[in-house]
DNA sequence: CCGTATCCATTCCGATACTG
DNA sequence: CAGTATCGGAATGGATACGG
């Protein structure tokens, strides 16, 4: 009897969380919704997502306490979805992404988009681990420890 | 006619990033080989993923340049499968999964692996995004450039 | 031990029709 | 416009058999 396993009951965060937004389209959600898109159907022409699709990954990530449906502001019997602090908390992680994308993913003068700080307009500078002492970390020296607690 | 969606076109590089590492085992088997896993028995037993979708991951993260295929040290007939620059470049991503599956899908006392720095035994403090000038960035002081160059 | 191939169930996804 | 329902095809995934 095939089928999806869980990874929830992993010790390893990174296991736990790919199973929750692992997927090829929780994460363009939620990066959209950090540009401000909250209507359904923003999402679905902005994503070229199927309707069906985009009504499952809503729920789930509702279900996650990821997203959070508020009445819409414009007044209509619709809502609008919008990040909780435990989806804003995903930032870092997206422009992880996107930092990575951009570097590795396009030819040298291939259009993309760009993050900007609004305040000066500039490029966000890439963004690196580091220790508490400032020292730039790497997987030569982090180490894993298998279980704690 | 139905199917998979490229996502390689788009301009936004978050987009391309999950068309090429959103998926359920592409993360978790960089994972492991940032723990220095290099063996296909070590990722099979390791993951607990099937042989044949393991099979296909690693030849998709081969083309993609993420991983590399060397021979094995151990003097087998076989393989080892290492990280190439692109692959290590993914540490940022791995470690902001991590941060944020250690803070919000984790009860409060649960045993979970953590990443220690080596040198001091330490854990990493949470990543940031910062700008240029050391401000700390989110959502609302940044801004999406819909297309460049 | 390393990997590939095959089988089958489940999931994913796109298209479309439909309700309110 | 917002969302659900259904259908069919594609991809995913687990188990297992098999050859190197």
């Amino acid at each position: 009897m095939p089928g999806k396993i869980t990874l929830q009951a992993e010790p390893c965060p990174v296991a736990r969380a790919l199973d929750v937004i692992g997927d090829r389209w929780s994460l363009l959600i939620v990066r959209n919704a950090f540009d401000g898109m909250g209507r359904f159907g923003d999402f679905q022409k902005g994503l070229g997502i199927a309707k069906n699709i985009l009504s499952d990954r809503l729920h789930k990530l509702q279900l996650q306490g990821i997203l959070e449906a508020v009445p819409a502001t414009d007044g209509s019997a619709y809502q609008d979805y919008v990040l909780t602090a435990k989806g804003e908390a995903l930032f870092t992680l997206i422009v992880s992404l996107r930092q990575w994308g951009e570097e590795y993913l396009f030819d040298k003068n291939e259009p993309r988009s760009l993050l900007l700080e609004k305040q000066s307009g500039k490029a966000i500078p890439k963004m690196e681990a580091r220790s508490a002492n400032g020292r730039k970390l790497n997987a030569s020296n982090t180490l894993v420890r298998k279980i704690d607690r």
